[in-house]
DNA sequence: TTGTAGGCGTTATCAA
DNA sequence: TTGATAACGCCTACAA
């Protein structure tokens, strides 16, 4: 493998010149430049990264926690997240912490030995108690996820104005024995989200019962099950808020295999607005979050913040979401029937 | 931040005795072992990993080419390689090629600036004499793809069996004009599986016409506007074999949003079995592929030719995959009647 | 069992 | 406008 050295040699000039020549800095005669340029595509060289890095203390290197990638709403973020860090000459590597603390934990130490720049957090299962000590070692920033604490930039929607809205919405559509499907990782927005959706049921004197708050619910085959024993056991429920689109289509497959019909024995509210959302039969009723917007920002911010190493006030930013009504919750044109 | 002099300084030892420690390396007494430990925890010390890059010539992370994460198929995919390449203590950076070839050779040049010891060429656009120069700078495997050349090795199904299985099984289900949506990359395993599919209708005296051959499709709107043309254009199609489930979900979306019925009207064929195929109403027909065996064996082998930098001789491994027969080509139970 | 010293490939500083 | 030289932080012969 060619050094800078090697060109050097070949062009009759000085590591520093040619070192130059790589970094496009001024002070080079054209006829040097060009020299040095034959020599370069001869050898084949090409500067080596690890010494660039360890002599510019840079890696261009952004680390994503989140939870896993099969999940498409991180399929989506991450797509955005890596074309704009791209855009900006970052690198993503991507670390799926399948919701494990000791997995968050891990991947943070790539901050402290110094392979990335920067990190994002688009999972966040530790306490930030936990978390905080890595800022020493450099930025993070968290995307859709958030907390009480003002030590970092948060980019993410009002979790519990959506939860809120979406219950809102069941509410008016007659529903009145409404479940409550959450994620289950205990992250501050699952239970913003849980007292959006609380609130809610409050203020029309209605609450959540235990029997109907069902945790651990992350993809297609939890949402089966959960249909499964709703059935069983809760049999009046009428309606259902689910933590994601994933969940929601589980239900509604389930429920439409057991003969239920959606919405007019169960609506159904999913989150994220993926695909899936729109294709299940019937269509699902979801919350579309900005990604991209979001994924976007969240880059900005931290290629800001890796670059003015000092200060960089940390911020918060809320995006708008929109609750986006389909079939699945659309009780007031179907006349209900009994069971 | 604390380096391994810092260390050795304060433990009042030489940076070779730490080396040791931090390498577990034999011949340190355990009193200064201790010792050592004791300076490295107060001083947060953690080693810098651009150094250990440069003095060893290794970065420990493996470059993943593919065309997009949003793709479910890839989704699976990465979650089982980044899994597998971290139990052998490998990172993976995600290399999004939209199917843009400047980009799949810019991504390569990783390999070129030892940004990774190897690379996964889950996206193949280039032709392989493009790709080919790049082998003096590393390992490459490619991993659902493949191509003629011996040079490489290469793990997937054989897509030409599995296409021509899709489209006996379309016959059998007694389609007469079947329609082929491809993905339109003119990839090799996209050829192989048009070659597998006109095998399948020669030897049943039909053969695909160009106007029932559609490419560039790749999600799910497209889907949905395959079947417009194919509605409008080809009223006669009865039956259609496409690259992947998405696709076929926007066909059956589509289709059923115009009152076809699938499979009477249109039999339907996916691939990849994703969980979408199945939630769909009808369930879709697909080809599932052992995904995580697949990026179990990829990361084995390149791993292997990592460490084995001379010889590894190329191998082909060859998968089986499995033809799962759903409702949207269960035509011989319902009886056909004029649309 | 421990330490000395050189070098991995770059780039920044300073002198020429 | 160019070049010599010293780091960046680590590992590893080799010597002691």
């Amino acid at each position: 493998m060619a050094t800078i050295e090697d060109v050097a040699k070949l062009a009759g000039l000085s590591r520093t010149t040619v070192s130059r020549v790589i970094n496009n800095q001024p002070y080079v005669t054209e006829e040097k430049k060009i020299k040095i340029n034959e020599a370069m595509k001869e050898l084949g060289y090409v500067p080596n990264s690890s010494a660039r890095r360890l002599r510019s203390q840079r890696t261009e290197t952004i680390a994503v926690l989140l939870p896993r990638v099969t999940n498409p709403f991180f399929g989506q973020l991450i797509e955005s997240l890596e074309q704009k860090a791209s855009d900006y000459g970052y690198q993503v590597i991507v670390c799926q912490t399948h919701d494990k603390k000791y997995k968050e934990l891990d991947y943070l130490q790539l901050l402290k030995t110094k392979q990335v720049d920067g990190v994002i957090m688009a999972s966040l299962t530790n306490e930030w108690m936990d978390i905080e000590p890595f800022l020493d070692s450099g930025p993070i920033v968290l995307c859709n996820e958030y907390m009480e604490t003002q030590d970092v930039t948060m980019i993410h929607i009002d979790h519990k104005q959506a939860a809120y809205d979406a219950a809102l919405h069941l509410i008016e559509q007659g529903c009145r024995r409404i479940a409550y499907a959450s994620g289950g990782r205990e992250t501050y927005i699952s239970k913003q989200r849980k007292i959006g959706f609380c609130d809610a049921l409050r203020e029309h004197n209605m609450w959540l019962s235990k029997e109907l708050e069902i945790n651990e619910v992350l993809d297609v085959g939890d949402g089966q099950t959960t249909f499964q024993y709703l059935k069983v056991h809760q049999p009046e429920v009428d309606g259902i808020f689910t933590g994601s689109d994933e969940v929601a289509a589980g239900i509604v497959y389930a429920a439409s295999k057991e003969g239920w019909r959606i919405p007019e024995d169960l609506a159904v509210v999913g989150f994220d607005n993926q695909m899936l959302s729109l294709l299940m039969v019937p269509a699902i009723t979801t919350i579309e979050q900005p990604v991209e917007q979001i994924a976007s920002k969240t880059i900005q911010v931290l290629v800001d913040q890796i670059k003015n190493k000092l200060s960089a006030p940390t911020q918060r930013f809320v995006y708008p979401y929109e609750l986006i009504k389909r079939k699945s919750t659309d009780c007031n044109t179907v006349k209900k029937t009994a069971r």
